[in-house]
DNA sequence: TTCGTTATTGACGTTAACGTTAACGTCAAA
DNA sequence: TTTGACGTTAACGTTAACGTCAATAACGAA
C-alpha cells in the first residue's frame, strides 16, 4: 500500500483498469498523467485515477491521445478571465458537435443492425414454416 | 464519365468523400471494397459507395478496419441456414452492446461538457457583476 | 499527335500507440 | 541474506493506416 490510503501504485492501477503498466507510463510521458512520487515510485491519487478514466473513455470513442489531452484540459482548466472563458465555451461547443455526430453515427448503426436482425428473424420463421409444412 | 451513369471513378469518389485515392486503393487491398474495372480503371457502383460510407462511419466511431470488415460482412451476408442465422444474431447482439457502451460514453461526455459550460457561464456572470459594482 | 489530366502498380516512408527486452533498484518475507 | 514481487529508465520493435514518391499507361481535347 502507498503512503496515502487513497493513492495506489502503478500495478494496482493497471489491474484496476485492465491495461499494462507500460501504457500508464506512456500516458505520463505524453503529459496525460502526472502522478506524485514516493521516492522513485509513482503514486496515483484519485484525481489521476479520474484522469485515466477519462483517457480510456476517450479512447473507446476513437479520439487520439492528443485530442484527449485537449479535452481533459478543458475540464481541468483554471477559471480564467473573460476572453479565455469565451474561447473555452467555443471549444466546448466544437467538442459537443463532434460527439453529436458520433451519436448520430451510432444511432444509424443501431438501426442497420436492427434491420439485419429482422431479416434474420424473418428468414428463421420462413425456415420453421417450411419444416412444419412438409 | 464512366460507362454507367451510376458508377464513378476513383477520383470522383475521393472528392465526394474528402479522402485520397490512396485511401480508397488501400481499402480495396484490405478487401473492404471490390470495384469493377473498365479495362484497368476502377469503377465504383452505388453499392461500393454505400460500402465506403459504412467504412467511414465505422472509422468515426473508432473501429479498426478489421472490425469494420466484419461489421460490413454482417450486413451483406447471404441468407444462410438456421445455424448460420443464429450465429449471425449473436454477432449482431455483440455489436449492439459495443455501440451501446459507446453511446453511454458519449452521453457522459456530453454531461461533462455541460458541467464545464455551466461553470463558465457562472464565472462570466460573476465577472460581469464585479464590473458593474465598482 | 501531342498535351494535360487522370489513372495504374509497386515500393518505401511515416505516425500513433503502445509491446518487448534489458539492466537495474527496493523492499518485505522466509 | 537471499529470493520474489514489484518498481525504475532507456531503447529498440511492431502494427495499423495510410502518405509519398516513381515509373508507366490510357484517355479526351486541341
Amino acid at each position: 500500500m502507498g503512503f496515502d490510503e487513497e493513492s495506489c501504485s502503478i500495478g494496482e492501477l493497471a489491474r484496476e483498469f485492465g491495461i499494462t503498466t507500460r501504457t500508464i507510463r506512456f500516458y505520463e510521458d505524453e503529459g496525460l498523467l502526472t502522478p506524485l512520487r514516493a521516492g522513485t515510485r509513482r503514486l496515483f491519487s484519485p484525481r489521476e485515477r479520474t484522469r485515466l478514466k477519462l483517457i480510456l473513455r476517450g479512447k473507446r470513442l476513437g479520439f487520439q491521445l492528443s485530442e484527449i489531452a485537449e479535452i481533459i484540459n478543458l475540464f481541468s482548466q483554471a477559471p480564467g478571465e473573460e476572453g479565455q472563458l469565451h474561447l473555452l465555451l467555443e471549444k466546448i461547443d466544437a467538442r459537443r458537435q463532434e460527439l453529436l455526430v458520433k451519436r448520430a453515427d451510432i444511432d444509424e448503426s443501431l438501426g442497420d443492425l436492427r434491420a439485419v436482425e429482422e431479416r434474420c428473424h424473418g428468414r428463421l420463421a420462413e425456415l420453421a414454416n417450411k419444416g412444419n409444412e412438409s
